[in-house]
DNA sequence: CTGTTAGCGCATTCAG
DNA sequence: CTGAATGCGCTAACAG
């Protein structure tokens, strides 16, 4: 009968093996374990009792390949290094893993070739729905291959407006920014933002100029564009201090480019955040709470944006689904470097 | 998805669609698809023909279901969060990529029920095997629930002999680090190590040790433990600095309370590498880059250790597998902060 | 070389 | 209420 090598342990136990032990047909223990109603009580019993002993579980496989569903999904990302992929897919894996589906995770390491190949497994193994998760904020081509299941972008949209997106509000996140720092009573307010080539960058300092606009008070300086590290941050805050010493507040364009505004501040004796305030973007948790004073940072919400995109891909599985790009907003976490700890 | 031929709602093209279209039995397709030596050539490319035609993709449940074995694995995360899990899985993704296996991702986050209730789930999708990875590496307790697929413990080992760990070799990584400063000359050594409830504080401790005495050479004071934080590394500098003025080369326990030695060290007008090297571990790439100078760190090389681990499970797929823990090697890689920079 | 047959494990008809 | 039969899509035996 089972000439499967079977190499360690035992087969796994098939419906027909619990069904045998509790004397019902198949169809019978199917049920039983099933919740159907057209069973007896005690035969029910029965049934649970031998599966128990049998450990038994049932083959997703047979039953996805009969239901036409299998309660997978495929996580793409195009980048796992970058420190934005992980907060999504966490919070995509947690809203799917408490809905009874499987995630399958593939990384094609910005390359598209290998993209490809990871849809093509990903439908052959007939996942219900797919993830397409960027490793910026920039637009991205949608998928080569032509796919029958729906599919969310997350982070980095589709180029293709027909394409369900779900992005964060950098735009709104540069607003907050600014008028937290007005809140704190700053009224000459720097901008050192990160790398001009990213849209991420872009985006917040459009919003932080439109919440300056509405506040009638105009930026200290020019935006100054660089990279996305501390050196960027050391370097253009001594430029910052030596053309415009009044400054009051620095917002930087990410946790990293403020450690290094930071640094600077404390070598040229200006105290933070008494004579200037300080904050970055993303909430990096290592760079805020490890920084003099700590940082308060714009909080992407990375993990909510995983879970939005979950949720939205299950209901895209029932119905079809709406189309476009949806934001999911962010929020400030104020900390030591823009008001003083309590 | 305007674009996509395949609107939803349209059943994905099965084997006998291709058989008809190519006009000959699902058998016959069948065996010219998968490259089978017994059909003759024109009719394996009329099948092909057929099925690029109909974009044809096997239905890997199916194949799955008959074959005994899926071509899937679990990867088991107890906390995504870490910045430990990443590399390995990873390292896991990309080997399991590259052999045509598709990795489901779980995260217990830490929790033991949401650890059986992946398990159970993976099982019941029949995985061919199991990574576990830890979050820290003491040992962690064996899985629950037995399995009868094999599992590989990869960061954290299983505290039970008999089951197969990877873990990286921190005795040897704290022997390699001692051994570079030794080779930068330095002869008055001290350590700022970490949280000491950690197994890997203890064991570069260990090693670290061993590499003075091989060398002959006496630590100056003592191990200092406490947390893996910069603020830590930050104070300790000061004491450490306040009782041995004399140091000359800190090897700290993490690369961020590296960071913290290196600000102290900057502000008590010691020089790094020329006055007092530095260096940490994990190199972190964020820290060692951001740093003035940049650091000097032991890497554990988590990429290789996931890569590993997904080679020792397809080994043990076939045959059955060694038992025990392995260790992976760490590499130093060299910065400013130990060598001055080229 | 090609086609027919027989399942893999399960849920769902439809008879009894 | 229960059980025998059907088929999801595919591959491995065997016939032809």
């Amino acid at each position: 009968m089972a000439r499967n090598p079977a190499p360690r342990g035992t087969r796994a136990a098939t419906l027909s093996d619990v069904a045998r032990l509790a004397g019902v047909s198949v169809a019978t223990a199917s049920k039983a374990l099933n919740g159907r109603n057209h069973v007896h009580a005690q035969t029910r019993e029965r049934v649970l009792q031998a599966a128990a002993q049998l450990s038994f579980s049932p083959n997703s496989l047979a039953r996805g390949l009969l239901a036409g569903r299998t309660g997978t999904v495929g996580l793409l990302t195009s980048d796992l290094v970058g420190r934005f992929s992980l907060p999504i897919l966490m919070g995509a894996e947690d809203a799917f893993g408490a809905g009874q589906v499987s995630v399958f995770l593939c990384d094609a390491r910005g390359d598209a070739i290998r993209e490809r190949h990871h849809v093509r497994a990903l439908l052959s193994r007939r996942v219900d729905g797919l993830i397409v998760v960027g490793s910026s904020t920039d637009p991205r081509p949608p998928l080569a291959d032509s796919v029958d299941v729906p599919v969310i972008y997350a982070y980095a949209p589709s180029e293709a407006p027909d394409d369900l997106s779900i992005v964060p509000d950098n735009v709104g996140a540069g607003r907050m920014a600014v008028e937290h720092l007005i809140a704190c009573g700053r009224t000459r307010i720097a901008h050192i933002s990160g790398d001009r080539h990213y849209s991420a960058a872009r985006d917040r300092v459009t919003g932080a100029l439109a919440a300056l606009e509405e506040a009638g008070i105009p930026l200290v300086g020019e935006v100054a564009y660089g990279t996305w590290e501390e050196g960027w941050g050391r370097a253009a805050a001594g430029m910052l201090l030596d053309r415009r010493p009044d400054v009051d507040a620095v917002l930087c364009g990410s946790d990293q480019v403020a450690r290094g505004v930071l640094d600077t501040l404390r070598e040229r004796g200006r105290r933070v955040p008494e004579d200037v305030a300080v904050m970055g973007f993303d909430n990096w948790e290592v760079m805020t709470t490890g920084a003099r004073p700590r940082l308060t940072s714009v909080d992407m919400n990375l993990e909510e944006l995983g879970r939005a995109a979950a949720r939205t891909l299950f209901e895209a599985l029932d119905a079809d689904h709406a189309k476009g790009t949806r934001t999911v907003q962010c929020r400030v976490v104020v900390r030591g470097s823009t008001a003083p700890d309590a």
